[in-house]
DNA sequence: TCGTCATATGAAACAGGCTTCAGATGTGGA
DNA sequence: TCCACATCTGAAGCCTGTTTCATATGACGA
């Protein structure tokens, strides 16, 4: 079926971790959404983003980034459907929009406050 | 104190985020957190672990990826503490080693198995 | 001790991502 | 209609990270 590899230490173990690996585009999905937190600067975005809207120059502030750099970093979240937005006027409000990223973040700042490695 | 930023739309919300936003260092720890499970290649490599240990040329054959850049992948692991090794002979068997990120790996399962998107 | 095997390492090539700069879009007010 | 403002976009430059190739280390068996 999926032989022909190289050689094989422990065939059972390997055929076990096999049934149970996901699929290449599941894997591919779940690695982008951890390459959008592998980021401090989207990771600071977001985590401004968990209590509520903010308008694009606001997050520039609280992230440090640029205007533009902000911009940017929230086209590439919005691409991933991971923030929305909200338009008044010539504002532009942005929230989370993604309950498995609010899920990592709520553990990673939990981790952060709770760890001293 | 940490004033003198542009523009600010809504003063109170911004004040309230810079309270609660980790600090430089954390948050940079927890982005490369998240940077190592950014790649599909460490991911099955991981992914691969969280039932018991295995060999370099199992999870090798496991992960897809050629043995000398699964030693690379498991060097990067190791320095961050995410992996351990355990020498028996010629052989290294490695291992999960960080409740985090194992915690990670199972919501991503968990969400991976779950979800339609 | 010699050769083979499993793993580790270094350097180089290659690709991808983030930031900046300049300019575009579209809104609101005079 | 004209200008100022908030945001968005595109292209370029730079930096980082991943892979491959070649070689090194260290252990086992003859």
């Amino acid at each position: 079926m999926d032989a022909c590899e190289a050689r094989i230490v422990d065939a059972e173990r390997v055929a076990a971790v096999r049934v149970r690996m996901p699929g290449d585009s599941d894997l591919k999905d779940t690695a982008e959404v951890f390459g959008l937190l592998s980021d401090p600067g989207r990771l600071r975005l977001l985590l401004a983003l968990v209590e509520g809207e903010l308008c694009v120059c606001d997050l520039a502030v609280v992230s440090g980034l640029s205007e533009s750099a902000t911009s940017h970093a929230l086209r590439l979240l919005r691409a991933h459907r991971v923030v929305s937005v909200r338009r008044a006027g010539r504002m532009a409000y942005y929230s989370l929009d993604d309950a498995h990223v609010r899920m990592l973040l709520d553990l990673a700042v939990a981790h952060t406050e709770h760890v001293r490695d």
